[in-house]
RNA sequence: GUCACCAUCGUCUAUCCGGUUAGGACAGAGGCCUCUCAAGCCUCCAAGACGGGUUCGAAUCCCGUUGGUGACACCA
């Protein structure tokens, strides 16, 4: 049997991590399987759905390295389909019609709850033999006695008495349907074998099941991941920092480093930490899946990031940094930005500080600013030894890296004088940083006349 | 409140069917390297929520307690 997966997201906001890593599961299931992915625009409440939404994940999922099959699929433009149903399940006796207003029902709801049990609507319409007519609702006739007991690919078996299940509406006063009937209705037409989605849909599962043995369908397989909460293990909110996948790229992350993040965050494979798209794709058959909710832990992804940027080819690598550079107001040729990368690679952990420790070899001498730490070794010695750098590093005749390292170490051997008396003052005076690149690297890299001005201007 | 789900180092997790000095990774501490900051390498720190069973033997199976999460809409 071909198996086939689906993401669904409603367009009602950016796309998150937390949807971002059910997507990822979703595809790598289709992938494994050598099946299909498919896409779907869960847009019914038209109030909350913007295009823009819709751009922006498929723009995310797209930078994320998911492709989908087939064309999408929009739920607003489906409204003959999911009434076709109704009517349907309205001719079996599954469902009924309904005139009772949100108030009547809220005043149900509380009766129930006063008498402990789970708030639901009490069933009166139910044999009333309503027809059509304005301010009515279809809902569904939820059977008086059963369990319904389904196979979670990721929790095992998952059983819920149908005395806790509401006579749920399918059909708004609008003739708009509910989600619950759309989804099932959509999964079936468009063939889904396997639904992947998150842990908040687990209730809603048991009520879908009665939908799809109503409508006469075959059961998928469901699973349900655990969604992902915040370090203190509270829900994941804006406290946390950034969280939709928009906001990472805009970060400066890699989209490799952040899929390798979502996926090991309740998924595993041994004690194995690294993978590549095609690895995952090789190993992920939807086993193994954590079924406890995890905490995000944004220094993991962080180290994940700047292993992924140590391991990207230097002229791809410069392509990425340049567009965080030009945000920053230097438009550097590719060349320029990959020469000094081998020095930085390793002191950045994502696209955005790289570029922003770059700036200094764009920026004229006048408009360095030497921090704190660094100005502690611009004392009465440092400013001295400047002084006399100044003068030989104008004379050498060669001026390159090594020569300059060669210089630098002679003149401490003959001065007796440590290295350390030379190289942060040089340091804070070259980038006005106390931490960073060998210094002879540094200076290379600015050029002797720039690399003489900097050391001036601090010798002052 | 009701229902469902979950419970191993601070965090992500391994330990597939009960027998391990409970392993790895991030973070943290220390060290090596070194002009500094990183990176890299080495070492260390650190866990089976609690209480009962079952068993020769339980982190692993069962029950209970506690705690956490999710759901209970004419949102999705």
């Amino acid at each position: 049997m071909k198996v086939v997966t689906r993401f669904a997201p409603s367009p009602t906001g950016h796309l998150h991590i937390g949807g971002g890593r059910t997507a990822i599961f979703c595809w790598l299931l289709a992938r494994h399987f050598g099946g299909e992915f498919r896409l779907r625009i869960e847009d019914t409440d038209a109030t909350r759905s913007k295009q823009e939404y819709t751009d922006s994940i498929l723009a995310s999922m797209k930078w994320l390295g998911l492709d989908w099959d087939g064309d999408l699929t929009y739920q607003s433009q489906r409204l003959d389909i999911y009434n076709a149903y109704i009517d349907k399940l309205l001719e079996t006796g599954h469902a009924y019609w309904c005139d009772c207003t949100p108030e009547e029902v809220e005043a149900m709801r509380e009766v129930a709850r006063a008498r402990g049990e789970k708030p639901r609507y009490n069933g009166k319409c139910r044999d009333r033999g309503l027809t059509a007519g304005p301010g009515r609702v279809v809902r569904l006739r939820v059977p008086d006695e059963g369990r319904i007991v389904f196979n979670d690919m990721v929790k095992g078996t998952i059983s819920v008495d149908v005395s806790e299940l509401d006579d749920m509406v399918l059909r708004r006063t609008d003739g708009m349907p509910t989600y619950n009937l759309a989804v099932v209705v959509d999964d079936h037409d468009m063939g889904v074998t396997h639904v992947l989605r998150g842990d908040d849909h687990v209730s809603n599962t048991p009520k879908q099941i009665l939908l799809y043995n109503a409508l006469g369908f075959e059961v998928p397989t469901f699973g349900h991941v655990p969604m992902i909460c915040g370090p203190d293990h509270q829900k994941l909110s804006k406290r946390h920092g950034a969280r939709a996948v928009i906001e990472y790229e805009q970060d400066g992350l890699l989209p490799q480093a952040l899929v390798n993040y979502l996926v090991r965050l309740g998924w595993s494979h041994g004690d194995q930490e690294i993978f590549s798209l095609k690895e995952l794709v090789e190993l992920f058959d939807g086993n193994n899946l954590n079924s406890s909710p995890a905490a995000f832990d944004p220094e993991k992804l962080k180290w994940l990031n700047a292993h992924y940027m140590r391991n990207t080819p230097l002229p791809q690598l410069a392509e990425m940094v340049r567009p965080f550079l030009k945000k920053l107001g230097y438009d550097v040729p590719a060349e320029r930005v990959e020469a000094l990368l081998p020095m930085y690679v390793e002191r950045a952990s994502d696209l955005a500080a790289l570029a922003q420790a770059l700036t200094i070899y764009f920026k004229p001498a006048e408009e360095l600013v030497i921090e704190d730490k660094a100005m502690k070794a611009l004392n009465e010695d440092g400013k001295h030894q400047l002084t006399v750098l100044h003068d030989m590093i104008a004379e050498m005749p060669e001026f390159n890296a090594e020569a300059l390292d060669t210089l630098l170490h002679e003149y401490v051997e003959k001065g007796g004088l440590k290295f350390k008396q030379v190289g942060p003052p040089l340091r804070s005076a070259l980038t006005g940083l106390a931490g960073g690149p060998s210094v002879h690297d540094v200076m290379a890299a600015l050029g002797r006349e720039e690399s003489l001005k900097r050391i001036e201007r601090a010798a002052k």
